[in-house]
DNA sequence: GCCAACGTTGGC
DNA sequence: GCCAACGTTGGC
C-alpha cells in the first residue's frame, strides 16, 4: 500500500483532538460511507492521520494522529441502541470497519479550512472538491505543506 | 439554523 | 438501470 498519510473528520463537539489527547488511544467507529470505509481499509499501522474538525467554528486541522490497528469490524453497527446501528449487518457478515487512532500532537497552530485554501500546494486537495467525505487520502507533498505552515509559529 | 452538495434508497 | 425523493454532511 503506497498511501501513508490521510484525513479524517470529526466534529469536535462529539469528539475532538482534545479527547483523543486524552484518551490517547480511540477505535474510529461511526463511519458509514463505502468510500470512507474503503480507505480506512487501505490504512497500515504508523501510518499519518490529520486531524480534521467539521462543523466547528472554524473549521480545520487540529493536529496529528497515526494509525494504531487496522480495520476490523466497527460493533457499533450490530448494536441496535447505537446510532449508528445497521440492521443489515451481522457480526458474521459485517458492513461497516473501524481503525484505531493513537494521538501524536496537537499542532501549535490551528489551520482553519480558510487559510489550507490559501496554500499553493494544496490546490487539488481532495478536501475542497469531496467536502463530504470524512476519511480521504492525502499525498505526501500536501502533508508536509499542512505540517510545515501548522509549525510556522 | 439554513441550505447546497451529494450519497443512498426504492419505485418503476 | 434510471432517476426522483429523501437523508446527511458540513460550510457559512
Amino acid at each position: 500500500m503506497a498511501k501513508r498519510c490521510w484525513l479524517v473528520k470529526s466534529e469536535p463537539e462529539t469528539f475532538s483532538i482534545d479527547d483523543l489527547a486524552k484518551k490517547k488511544v480511540a477505535g474510529w467507529d461511526g463511519v458509514r460511507n463505502y468510500q470512507a470505509r474503503n480507505f480506512m481499509k487501505d490504512m497500515r499501522v504508523g501510518d499519518k492521520v490529520l486531524f480534521y474538525h467539521s462543523n466547528a467554528a472554524p473549521p480545520g486541522v487540529a493536529g496529528l494522529a497515526e494509525v494504531a490497528r487496522t480495520a476490523y469490524p466497527d460493533p457499533t453497527q450490530f448494536d441496535p441502541k447505537s446510532d449508528h446501528h445497521d440492521p443489515k449487518a451481522a457480526p458474521n457478515a459485517p458492513i461497516w470497519f473501524q481503525v484505531d487512532v493513537r494521538f501524536a500532537r496537537k499542532f501549535p497552530r490551528f489551520l482553519s479550512l480558510d487559510e489550507l485554501r490559501g496554500i499553493p500546494e494544496l490546490a487539488d486537495m481532495l478536501l475542497f472538491r469531496r467536502s463530504r467525505l470524512s476519511v480521504q487520502p492525502v499525498t505526501d507533498a500536501q502533508f508536509k505543506a499542512i505540517v510545515a505552515h501548522a509549525e510556522d509559529v
